[in-house]
DNA sequence: GTGTATGCAAACGGTTTGCAGAACG
DNA sequence: CGTTCTGCAAACCGTTTGCATACAC
């Protein structure tokens, strides 16, 4: 288990503890952003095994922390990422499969606008862009 | 009843039925977008008493014809609104305050970038800001 | 008349809650 | 050692499915 996942949940004043560090661990490797089964079956091929119920509330926790971030993809369920790593996403509404989008985020620039225009505090976005593929375009 | 409800669903070859006339004269009624047990509590308001499955139903056939948005707002449910009127949200995180945010859309403008850089085809896009309204920053 | 839309009942999946025992600081 | 975290069981809520009846075209 990495040194990191220590450094990030004491940079937070959260305890530390096996399950957590190792979800942060495992978001830490991953391509695109995992739903709460897909966690605790990645934890599993690590050799961790949490009750699903466990992986609901430390990632609550996580998102409370600001260190987690909760996407949606219209699939009736959310999926998580690390928060630290901005950036979206392209879904296809065919496959489901997934791209993420490093390009500039347009939407943060909005926020000043958006708070001088409605009295506002704007803290967070979600932007994700849904679609077809390249394959399943043809 | 208004004629505008049949025209539109005429105009997108769906049958003309009671209920998705009243759906779409409801929702083409309100300020911010409804869930399906909203639609469904403004409906026998206006005396149309549905089944909630019919709700469901009607609104997943507006979806496929384009004529709806799903929206979601981290609540673990989903809300939705014409599609016709494009525009954003401010969420407030503390008071769940809805506020449309009518500014210019940055985010069609990338759909080209995306589709050259990814060889994607971009249809539609969820764009939502959370934070705290003017009241809870206080 | 034919095919689609609706209502009802039941199932389903993701998520939350209560409580007792285990682990962190 | 006190407080917080975890596991287990059960409930909860939004949503979907199957089937019989009613309605639109």
């Amino acid at each position: 288990m990495s040194d990191n996942s220590r450094d990030v949940l004491i940079s937070v004043n959260l305890k530390v503890t096996k399950g957590r560090r190792a979800i942060i661990d495992l978001l830490a490797s991953i391509a695109h952003p995992y739903d709460i089964q897909e966690i605790q079956k990645g934890l599993k091929l690590r050799h961790v095994l949490l009750d699903t119920v466990t992986v609901y509330r430390i990632i609550e926790v996580f998102i409370q922390a600001g260190i987690v971030r909760q996407i949606d993809f219209r699939e009736g369920k959310y999926r998580y990422e690390l928060a630290s790593d901005h950036h979206h996403h392209f879904v296809c509404r065919n496959c489901g499969l997934i791209e993420p989008i490093h390009d500039v985020c347009v939407a943060k620039e909005q926020y000043g606008l958006i708070e001088n225009t409605h009295g506002v505090k704007v803290e967070d976005h979600s932007l994700e862009f849904f679609g077809l593929c390249s394959k399943c375009r043809s």
